[in-house]
DNA sequence: AATAAATAGGTGTATATACATTCAATATTA
DNA sequence: TAATATTGAATGTATATACACCTATTTATT
């Protein structure tokens, strides 16, 4: 895919925008593709997709604990994401272990397994180095997109 | 959904992040999934998807040409839609019109129906409707928002 | 002109998304 | 306590994404 191409216009050759704003949603949505493209195919040697990437990395976060279903599906950065059937695949390779909640019988809990942390060890490494190498940003401007997005999703 | 959560932490459930630079990733892959969770439920009443109104939209653009399945393709926002599937299902629905192209054999060319150009004047004006609503972005931010994203990708 | 290479579109498979529904378990309330 | 409502997870279906592969056609090369 074309992933070398800056220029919004060029990357889908267009060059009428109704305004600024439409160009910038435009723009933030084929960024995120950019995003995903990029960080897939650092993943694709370790047989891992985005999202499973994205569940393991929550699992990190409050590992050794387990998390039910729910708390993973919070964390979710895309919300309707279908945690059950990530788990699933997670399961098969035995990165993730499920088993039931032993205070309601209605959740079940996951943990990551040993080779779950080792490849989620491994992978995060080479996320880091692509983004250091890749994504080219100051921290100023970083700070400056978070407010322009924070803000235009709303105000509280 | 919880499409009315404004600050990243609050939507993804964390507030340890790494950098503003990592935090900045995220909030784009957030943004974009919530602007796309937004439109799409605007289509929904309509009976079309995000990516097939995107496909309309190219259409519209060189309207009243036809236009190869190769030129949409590039012209979608995400480049590894599959734009041969999604014209299968706006010519079921008559939004569309498939025919072989006279000059290359290989090709089929597409144009837009006149119930394809109905929906697309209708659903634009309620998407423009939402974003004027919902988005809140001051073209001055815009611009700054356009700048640091393509920023972001790369140099040329 | 004959052969090789490239291109356009379509198809197959695995995974993911979006949304509705189901079922068991838990919580609420009357 | 019994009846009702809510919740957590899983499942079913349609659509989309990601990627490999196939076939017909066109272009390039010899």
């Amino acid at each position: 895919m074309y992933i070398c191409i800056v220029k919004l216009e060029q990357a889908i050759q267009s060059s009428k925008f109704k305004s600024e704003v439409h160009k910038a949603t435009l723009n933030i949505l084929y960024t995120a593709w950019w995003l995903k493209t990029i960080m897939s195919s650092e993943l694709k040697e370790f047989g891992i997709t985005h999202e499973q990437y994205n569940v393991l990395r929550i699992l990190k976060g409050k590992h050794p604990e387990q998390m039910c279903v729910k708390d993973i599906s919070c964390r979710m950065i895309e919300k309707s994401s279908n945690v059950p059937r990530i788990i699933d695949r997670l399961v098969i390779k035995k990165l993730v272990k499920r088993a039931d909640s032993p205070f309601d019988k209605r959740e079940t809990v996951i943990s990551l397994t040993q080779s779950g942390i080792t490849i989620l060890e491994i992978t995060t490494g080479k996320i880091n180095e692509l983004m250091e190498t890749t994504v080219i940003m100051k921290s100023q401007d970083a700070v400056q997109i978070n407010q322009l997005l924070e803000n235009l999703r709303g105000t509280e």
